[in-house]
RNA sequence: GGGGGUGUAGCUCAAUUGGUUAGAGCGCUGCCCUGUCACGGCAGAGGUUACGGGUUCGAGCCCCGCCACUCCCGCCA
């Protein structure tokens, strides 16, 4: 191609010269005697005109019923536009191309929505922009985040590079390790019957490079979970995988706070401040109800077991008697919540097992409630200072065992805040990124309807030195090594010190997960056995990179920042995937289908 | 697997809550227009109201089913 600019490109000082441009046909505007095309590529726009009185009127009448988005490539002389016509909103509004010739490089058809106008794009149905995904990454704000999601990746791999991190690539071909999330299943051809798996992430290949010696593995890795899906996870996506050896979890924490620095000045332009806060799991649940705490606002919880211990009313009292606690939540302003918005809460609390939700309105100078008249004058005192409870305010409890009363008030919390910001009560600046390590997680915890234990991260993850011994007296007790990097309510990542003893490892899956024997050898025999030979101390993370650039982007789905994202079954509208294959396909791969095709 | 929301012209949305021929803006087609940039003006075309049943004198609207998109719960070691 002969193209001498881009459509970002000409400036004052080009006034004069000759340029070719190519692009697509952004909008046209033909006033009968003079035509102007703004023409469009990656970088920006540029206005064309076409002059009748210098041009043959077959080249006019070609160039008047062009259509939007057709791709043609311009020549003509740069010029400044005659005074009062400049465009102050695009880069190059000061001049414009006076068109000698033109060539059509691609007539475009009628497009099934609009891509020059960002408001009606925004909102188009999203199936659509799917279908037409193509059209759709046209539009300036997803090329924006295409173009920041690989900036991004670059700052990552030249910062990791700097620590000394090798990138090191992991097969996607894997085994079946039916522990955790479902796994997409590949049957393979040359060996009947079996199959491979596709890994949910790099986890045990990481682990077992630091066992060969690479000391620093980092890897933009993709990885894959046959889970249903949301707005904020997809079947198939992006992690930052890392992971080192010789260190302890204060180096993941330096580590992690100087590239999220590095990644949020490249693209932001912002300084974070570091280190971040750190809280325990314990903390977050108790002040948030949450293991992923927004802390950009208050209304934290706030423990009431001992002013209702002996409370004559048995709601309360009797959830303490039972090893319970009273925790309630002052939504600051929000005493004009709606009954729909009350039995919304109710719902949620109801999801979680309880039999309903206790609140106070204090609305007209009075406690609103239809249990305020339980309560005696020192719980009454109790309250109001606790809570310190002012007009307007609402009041909402929960008495359940701790866990559970913990997550129906983080629930709660959250659902208030959406509505105080509906509402203009709460206002929470676009920049504000509150970073935060949740840490000492417990590293079991217990099902009880397989009556046994497992793990609250993952199997590997070690335990804090000092709660080893309790792992045979008190396992519930026992934390783990696991750190999880929050932002703004999102879990942005999580990582752990990992077991590189074979025994403590063994140890963790036979005795304390009741995987039998046979079943750990057949699973994680290979592992093992590479402890045996020489494994360093090692832990890592892993973030997600998706979830990292949507946050950048300040968009709520992670959809709008990968280029062909799946649709909330799994499927691709573009492609029509997943799709049947032929008889001929199954029988190479040793396959039987026994549901019948949908038509 | 469960719950909520949406589905009307190519796109974005209306349609008095069951009542005549389903409208508007943008886009599209034609004509006019020499400094526009959301160009403007005039005229026009364009509808299986997602789909399939049902109730009714009458259904875009009510009922049942179904499909798609979307949000949430479960699930995501």
């Amino acid at each position: 191609m002969r193209r001498t600019h881009h459509c970002n490109e000409l400036r004052q000082e080009h006034s004069g010269i000759d340029a070719i441009l190519v692009g697509w046909v952004h909008s046209r505007r033909d006033l009968g005697g003079v035509l102007f095309i703004d023409l469009r590529d990656r970088e920006g726009r540029t206005q064309t005109v076409f002059d009748p009185a210098d041009l043959p009127k077959e080249l006019f009448e070609r160039a008047s019923k062009l259509h939007s988005e057709s791709v043609i490539e311009v020549s003509g002389k740069v010029r400044m536009r005659p005074t009062g016509t400049e465009n102050a909103k695009i880069a190059t509004g000061v001049l414009e191309v006076l068109v000698k010739s033109f060539t059509v490089l691609n007539l475009a058809e009628i497009l099934p929505f609009p891509v020059d106008d960002p408001e009606v794009t925004a909102k188009v149905n999203e199936e659509l922009r799917l279908k037409y995904r193509y059209l759709d990454l046209r539009r300036p704000e997803m090329m924006r985040n295409l173009r920041l999601r690989s900036r991004v990746g670059t700052a990552t791999r030249v910062f990791m590079e700097q620590e000394g991190f090798l990138e090191v690539e992991t097969p996607t071909l894997f085994k079946s390790t039916p522990e955790g999330a479902r796994e997409f299943l590949l049957p393979s051809r040359t060996n009947p019957g079996e199959f491979f798996a596709l890994p949910q992430s790099p986890q045990q290949f990481k682990q077992i490079l630091m066992v060969a010696g690479v000391e620093r593995y980092f890897q933009l890795a993709r990885c894959y979970r046959d889970e249903d899906l949301r707005a904020d996870r997809q079947p198939e996506f992006t992690q930052v995988d890392i992971e080192m050896s010789f260190i302890d979890r204060e180096d993941i924490y330096a580590l992690i706070e100087g590239l999220l620095a590095r990644v949020w000045k490249t693209a932001l332009g912002i300084d974070i401040p570091a280190p971040f806060k750190r809280i325990t799991f314990a903390d977050a649940m108790n002040q948030f109800g949450i293991d992923k705490p927004d802390t950009r606002f208050g209304m934290q919880l706030v423990d009431l077991t001992e002013d209702f211990r002996t409370s004559t009313f048995k709601v309360f009292s009797g959830a303490v008697a039972s090893g319970g606690v009273v925790k309630a939540i002052n939504a600051k302003g929000l005493a004009c919540a709606t009954q729909g918005q009350i039995e919304t809460m109710t719902e949620y609390a109801k999801s979680f097992g309880a039999k309903g939700l206790a609140f106070i309105k204090c609305e007209g100078n009075e406690w609103k409630s239809p249990i305020v008249k339980f309560f005696s004058e020192s719980e009454k005192v109790a309250l109001k200072q606790k809570l310190a409870i002012e007009e307007g305010d609402l009041i909402l409890f929960a008495a359940d065992q701790w866990l559970n009363a913990c997550e129906i008030l983080g629930k709660i919390r959250l659902y208030c805040a959406d509505v105080l910001k509906a509402t203009g009560k709460l206002s929470i600046p676009a920049g504000q990124f509150n970073f935060l390590w949740v840490v000492d997680f417990p590293l079991l915890s217990y099902d009880k309807e397989l009556n046994r234990w497992y793990s609250s991260h993952h199997p590997f993850t070690a335990a804090v030195e000092e709660d080893i011994p309790l792992l045979k007296t008190d396992p519930k007790k026992v934390r783990g090594q696991h750190y999880d990097i929050v932002v703004n309510g999102v879990e942005l990542g999580g990582g752990s010190i990992r077991i590189h003893q074979p025994d403590v490892q063994k140890h963790i899956f036979e005795d304390i997960l009741q995987i039998s024997p046979d079943e750990t050898q057949l699973r994680f025999g290979y592992m093992l056995e590479a402890f045996k030979y020489g494994a360093p101390p090692h832990g890592g993370i892993a973030l997600g990179f998706d979830r990292l650039i949507a946050i950048l982007c300040g968009s709520t789905s992670i959809r709008d920042v990968i280029a062909f994202p799946k649709t909330a079954k799994g499927t691709c509208l573009m492609t029509d995937s997943p799709s049947s294959v032929t008889p001929r396909q199954l029988r190479d791969l040793h396959i039987d289908v026994k549901t019948p095709k949908k038509e």
